[in-house]
DNA sequence: GGGCCTATCTTGTCACTGTCCAGATCAAGA
DNA sequence: TCTTGATCTGGACAGTGACAAGATAGGCCC
């Protein structure tokens, strides 16, 4: 990353470098080809330096995660700060920000939901998951959500939507322009909630 | 896998024992902790056999995904041959199915689905992925979707549940016993086409 | 200023992995 | 019976994550 700030045998941030390495990484390798080693070369640093800021492989993964859900949340709040303030179109926006960060960050998505990688029984990880799912929860009841039958419809719509996306699975939307794209996405994920 | 079939120096199956084997392994290990020489071990031979069947681990996977579409639509076809007749039905049917498979083998469809390490250029794996998608795209064209807006909402809406429900993510709807949370799930996907 | 103390980082090592290569084994046909 | 080709083994190599021991340096007390 930067080799700038690497005069002095000790770095300064080490831990912040090797998690922006490792998000670089990430996005280049993906999840299943992740390479501890390489990080620390992105970072400019000896193979074992990262051990010290985060254990292993898993630690470094797990703080990475925590970040990445707080940076999912703030993809919904964008949405939703140029949204209409009435509930239900408060609860369309969260889920055209969750879509935005799929695609924005189609590895680091991955990591979030279908990696058994990092370890959820990390407080700080734990803390930040839960929020995001506190913040559905939320969502979809102000909206006029009764029961978990709508949860699970709204996040499966949702969550559907941005994994197809961001795997490149749904030509028929990743054709349209930004604009035409939410407007569609937000015609669908308004009718999990009829 | 069989030692028994192996009392020879030539295993006979070899290429069937390894499919078992990769399957086996991916079901404990996951897709994240797969390796070719445990696969190996698994059925009995060097670790070098694969290769003469498979060329290498992307070949095995390859192999173990075409597999795994195959069975994804038998899934898919099991729940409709249950269901009423009426195109509506069938396409909620085929939905069940989905998540069936997702819910019986969630290594596999992840494999399917969230895996970069299968080579979508061979041409078996492709024919199997297009039979899948080419279903899809006919179960929802004759229960009344008419663009791709119907294709990706309904779409989106199975693999979603299937992807949340296999990693756990819906408790809700997991703590139902099966019949009470397949006419929940079918009543979800329902949604998808208003 | 001088001297320890501790966190930080490096170097070296180990077991394991995927891939390649040469050789051993076997089945089947000439 | 002999040969040919497919199948499988064993050994090698570079790369990986984890561990241990040592080098470095920033901070603190005197």
């Amino acid at each position: 990353m930067d080799d700038d700030a690497r005069k002095t045998y000790h770095h300064g941030d080490l831990r912040a470098a090797l998690l922006a390495a490792a998000e670089a990484e990430l996005a280049v390798s993906g999840i299943e080809a992740f390479s501890l080693r390489q990080v620390a070369r992105r970072a400019g640093v000896s193979h074992a330096a990262p051990a010290h800021h985060f254990g292993d492989v898993q630690g470094l993964l797990t703080a990475l995660a925590a970040e990445g859900y707080r940076r999912f949340l703030a993809s919904q709040a964008a949405r939703e700060a140029q949204a209409a303030p009435d509930p239900r179109a408060q609860m369309v926006a969260a889920g055209l920000g969750y879509v935005d960060f799929a695609l924005a960050s189609p590895a680091l998505f991955r990591l979030l939901f279908t990696s058994s990688r990092p370890d959820y029984a990390d407080p700080d990880l734990l803390a930040a998951a839960d929020a995001a799912y506190g913040h559905l929860l939320a969502q979809v009841g102000a909206a006029g959500g009764r029961d978990s039958t709508d949860v699970a419809a709204v996040w499966a719509m949702a969550h559907g939507l941005a994994d197809l996306l961001a795997t490149g699975r749904l030509k028929g939307l990743e054709a349209l322009d930004p604009a035409a794209r939410a407007q569609a996405v937000a015609a669908v994920i308004a009718r999990a909630l009829p």
